[in-house]
Order: structure tokens, then C-alpha cells, then sequence
DNA sequence: ATGAAAGCGCTAACAC
DNA sequence: GTGTTAGCGCTTTCAT
């Protein structure tokens, strides 16, 4: 404590080499490994900035070596497990190419979605995750920022976008429940837009193609939660006890069903089967352990950074055609 | 495409002046929406910055205004959903400051911590989180950058640790366990280091409190994940199958034990009784629901960027008595 | 309303 | 082995 001030003014530097009494790019040398240094300096210099405290500014330095590239992922829920195992992905993918990666939780809200927009687009060198927001206002504020948008069809030319392709496998779930004899198949559909999801779209046809009615109040809406699930759930049977199996948005919500239908008292699957879509590691956690319409979480988030990293480095993006990631049902317990 | 070369030299500002035929300030002006400056002027100037895909360098503005302050979030998986919510806490923490933060994701490999740590040193402002390396290790790789431990006394006075106080916890978990009758408890500690972790020891000291004798080979090591814990408990009921509860290094462990306990046969709690550690969400999935030593997992997570905001603004850290957080027991259906 | 000059903190290139 | 010069790309005075 040599000095009195209170002042919190950063130690740059400048301050090192003084007080070491060497050059500004003495201390340089000393705190980057350079060879050409003499050790008893070196050490000197060291000492020094340890004393001041001194840290080098990463803003100065990324601006004279132009190397480390970071990206932004958003989420809206890094505790739901889905947007874990995507993110997993990404972080892997990203750091096998030294890229590093802020992440941003939006907590499912449309403001702080704008809020992170806001600050991420002059933040990160690209952008990938989850948005609910109009590609309007998406490009509004990421002015010039390669954008990756994950689970959705970007409209505006400028953005990439990995799509999710479960048609084949939600027709193969259908065609599951079917040949197990099940006539009466409900849906627990996310309650996150007005629209019905693409998902319900694809479990409608492959009713169809079976020939299979799927009458209204089958068709339920659930937040994206393991209680929204199992709420959705009781409802649906409350006004339909005739339902014998149920397909779900997304695993979380069909684990949701599965507790609530145990505490129904109803087994699964004997009186109820339970599809879940997504494939997380957490159904076969679950009792009994989900069947699910999985696609591969990790591959999804690796795949998203790595069409980020063609447009940073304005390689030409990939076609759409082959950001795709395609899901295949999985059998274990649940049906 | 008015220009064939091929060079990706970065587009600056100077170039987006000359393009609209303006100054390099004015082209700042219109891109940080300031008032001094004609409507048409910046129409143009957005015009030009757009079509030259101009993107401001976040070194180049970091440095002048010295304003965001990005933290580095170090876990050792992310999949793990312990890890999980503590980062759910942080990011929160950080997002209410207006904080980034960085995760890196170690993948429980030393190497790979290591490597983290090198990077981290020099692109962050604080360093958070899990770390297996020496404090010296530490040390070395992040000169001058305020560091908060989570879950580990830190020993050189430099870092700052949140530490996890499960002693009366556990207490509670085995005062119940034996109020249930059971005499015979073993324990799935952790496999990581070869000494005993300090659960092992809290439950040891608990057991002695009750009189109860801890044979040698009721205590089992298991990897820290679901099949890890399945396959502990396996053993360990394989040579001792007349213990008749067991308490988990942490919940991940425990469920795989509910799991394989399950498999085995046994009801739980009639026949097994399960205690785990950390009160993860996750444990009110299983069935049955996992009783467990809980800790706030996103307090955890919150606390430690708080003090890393402390360190960070040159504030006193707190003193280790007030970075402590106190697990209880929560009582749900495995025992 | 716009431009010129200065400088943020650092490292690369070239002296000595 | 060490110091000097220049400049990374941007925003901030301060002129005009």
C-alpha cells in the first residue's frame, strides 16, 4: 500500500514499465514468453505488474492481434434440458475451433429476447440460438452479424437456419401407436404462439394416412414445463378418459404426462401410451423410460456453430437442404 | 459484386466513410444514433455501412469506452444438470448487471481445464467456477484476474471460494435414516480424487454420532453420472446386500442407483432407502421422488459472480464466513 | 451538421 | 536484449 489514492484507474502498462523502469514494450515481451528478454528483467517486470495488479486489456489486444472469434448463443432456457444438451453441442463445437462462446438466457421472455439482441449484435462476431422474434427485428439488431437461427425456417435471406425434419419420425410414431392398436390419439402441443406447431401439423397427417380422426379436444396445449405437461395432461383425460395414447411437443412436456398419469393411477403403457418428441437423455432417466421422436440435440447445436463459422469467415453458407436435422423415433418403455 | 478481389481484409469505418462520402465521425454518428446529424446523411451512411457489410470491431469500441465487463464461467459438463443450474443462477446474476459471460465447458478433463484456464486469463474481466487444477495452477494461468471457486476452499489467499457447507445436512439425512431403522448405511461417494470427499467424512462423522459402525466396504466410488451410480450400487449390494439404505455423493449418482435399485428388484424406500446430495429439480422426476441433502443450486451460481462483481470493482471480497452455502435435507419418496 | 485531431492500451516492425 | 515508432478501429473532444 505505497500509494494513498483511491482514484480506480486502470493499470496499464504504461505503469508497469515504469515502474519497472523499462520499456513499455520490455513489458510486453516479459508478460507474452517472448525469447528475446533478458531473465533478470523479465522477472523484474513481472514483479511489477503483480504488485500494480496490472491486466493486460483484452480490448487493446484483440485489437492489434485480430484472433480470438466469439459467438453468442441465446436460449430461452438453459435449464430446460433440451436447450442443455443443444448448447453442449455448440460449446463442443466451438471449442474445437478456439471460438468462444457467451451465453445468453432469455428466460422465455420476448423483452429480454430485444435486450440481448440489442447488446449481442455489436458484441459477438455471430449469433446463433433460439428467437422469437419477427426476422424483422431480428436484422434490425444485428446490423451485419452472420446470424444462425436453430428449430426455425428463416424467412429473410440473410439469416441461416438449422431445420428441425421430424415428419418421417412423428409417421413412424403414429404408425407405432397404431399397430399397438391404439384408435384414440391425443397431442400435448406447445402453448407458446396461437399457431398450431409444425408438429402438430405432421402428427395430424399421420393420422390421416391411417385413416385415424383426431377429434378437437384432443389436441391439448401445454407450457414447456414437466408441470405444464403433466397439467395438459389432466386435462385432456378429465374431458377425454377415452384417449389411449398421447403424443407430446417435446419430451419435457410427455415426462410432465407420465407423472401425471401415474398419480391417475393409470400404467404406462398398458392403459396410456406416452410418445415424446426430442430424444433427451432425461427419458430413460423417467419410469418407464420415454419413447420419444429423438433427434440428435448435440449434433443440432454443433451443426448451428458450424454454419456460423462458414459465414464469419464468408465462406458460403450451406445450403438449406442440408441444414437439416432429421428425427427417428426411438422406442423404449413409454409405448 | 462490384469488386472481384478475393482479400477478406476487414471492413472499417474509414471505408464506409469514403464510400458515402463522409468523415469516419460522421459515420459514427449515424451508427450509434446520435442526435447531431442529418436525417438524409445517415440514411446514406446506413446505406453504405449495409452494402459494404460493415460491422463495427467490438476491440476497436471496447477500447474507448470502457464499458462491458465479461466474466468466465468454467464447469466441468454442462450436461450435468448440478452444473446446469448453478450456471442458469450465474447467467442470471450477470444478465441483471449487464454482464456477459463466457462458459467453457472443461469436459472434467485436466488437460482441457488447463488449456481453458490458459485462454481465460487474458479474454475475461473475472473467472468463475469449477476447477480441479492446483491453486498454484490457478495462479499461474490467470495473472491478475479476480477468481471465484465454487464448491472448494480456496488456499491461496488471492481467490475467493464458495464454499458448500452440507455438514448439517447430512446430519439431518442420517438422524432420519436411523429414525427409520435403518442401522446398516452405505455410501456412493465420488470417484474423482483418490481421498475420501468431505460428504464421505460429514457422513462418517454423522454415522459415529449415532453409534453406527460404517464397515469399509459399504462405502463405494462411483463416476459422476447416472450409469455410474447404477453400477456403484450394484457392487455395492452385490458384497453387502444387507445394507438397507444408502446416501449419494450428489443426486446424479443417486438416481442411477434409484435406477439400478429398480432393476435389482428392490422397492424403494421398503427395501433400499436413497439419500442424495444437491436437490436437483431432476429428483422430483424420478420415481420414486429422490429425498436429498438440497442445496440452492442458483444461489450457489448467483453468489459467486456477486463476488466476483466485488473483486471485479476493486470492492473488498466477502469474508469466507458469508460465501458459505447451507444444504438441508429434503424430504421426498426414497426415503 | 460535419470534420480534424487526439488517444484508448497494446503489440509488430524496425531500430540500436 | 531493449527502446522507438507506428498503427490496430473506434469514439471523443473541439473546431468550424
Amino acid at each position: 500500500m505505497s500509494s494513498s489514492s483511491t482514484e480506480p484507474r486502470r493499470v496499464t502498462i504504461h505503469d508497469v514499465a515504469r515502474s519497472a523502469g523499462v520499456s513499455r514494450q520490455t513489458v510486453s515481451r516479459a508478460l507474452n514468453d517472448k525469447a528475446e528478454i533478458d531473465g533478470s528483467t523479465k522477472q523484474r517486470v513481472l514483479d511489477a505488474a503483480r504488485a500494480l495488479g496490472y491486466r493486460p486489456s483484452r480490448f487493446a489486444r484483440g485489437l492489434v492481434r485480430q484472433d480470438t472469434t466469439t459467438i453468442g448463443l441465446v436460449v430461452p432456457d438453459l435449464l430446460n434440458p433440451f436447450f442443455t444438451e443443444v448448447a453442449s453441442g455448440a460449446l463442443e463445437a466451438a471449442r474445437s475451433r478456439g471460438w468462444h462462446v457467451v451465453v445468453y438466457d432469455t428466460a422465455d421472455d420476448a423483452e429480454q429476447e430485444l435486450a440481448t439482441l440489442r447488446v449481442i449484435g455489436t458484441q459477438v462476431d455471430a449469433v446463433v440460438g433460439y428467437f422469437s422474434r419477427s426476422d424483422e427485428d431480428l436484422d434490425r439488431f444485428t446490423p451485419g452479424v452472420p446470424v444462425v437461427l436453430i428449430g426455425r425456417e428463416p424467412r429473410a435471406a440473410r439469416f441461416s437456419g438449422i431445420t428441425i425434419d421430424g415428419e418421417d419420425g412423428v409417421r413412424e410414431a403414429v404408425a407405432h401407436l397404431v399397430s399397438l392398436g391404439h384408435r384414440r390419439i391425443g397431442m400435448l402441443d406447445h402453448d407458446r404462439r396461437p399457431e398450431p406447431s409444425i408438429r402438430q401439423h405432421w402428427f395430424r397427417r399421420a393420422a390421416a394416412e391411417h385413416g385415424l380422426a383426431v377429434a378437437p379436444g384432443w389436441i391439448t396445449r401445454a407450457a414447456q414445463t414437466v408441470d405444464g405437461g403433466g397439467a395438459a395432461l389432466a386435462g385432456l383425460l378429465a374431458a377425454h378418459p377415452d384417449v389411449t395414447a398421447v403424443f407430446a411437443f417435446n419430451d419435457v412436456i410427455a415426462i410432465g404426462a407420465l407423472r401425471e398419469a401415474r398419480r391417475f393411477g393409470l400404467r404406462v403403457p398398458a392403459d396410456l401410451a406416452v410418445i415424446g418428441f426430442d430424444g433427451l437423455a432425461l427419458g430413460t432417466l423417467v419410469e418407464p423410460e420415454l419413447s420419444s421422436v429423438a433427434i440428435d440435440t448435440r449434433a443440432l447445436g454443433t451443426l448451428a456453430v458450424e454454419e456460423a463459422a462458414r459465414l464469419v469467415t464468408g465462406a458460403e453458407p450451406l445450403e438449406p437442404g442440408e441444414l437439416i436435422i432429421r428425427a427417428r423415433l426411438h422406442l423404449r418403455e413409454s409405448a
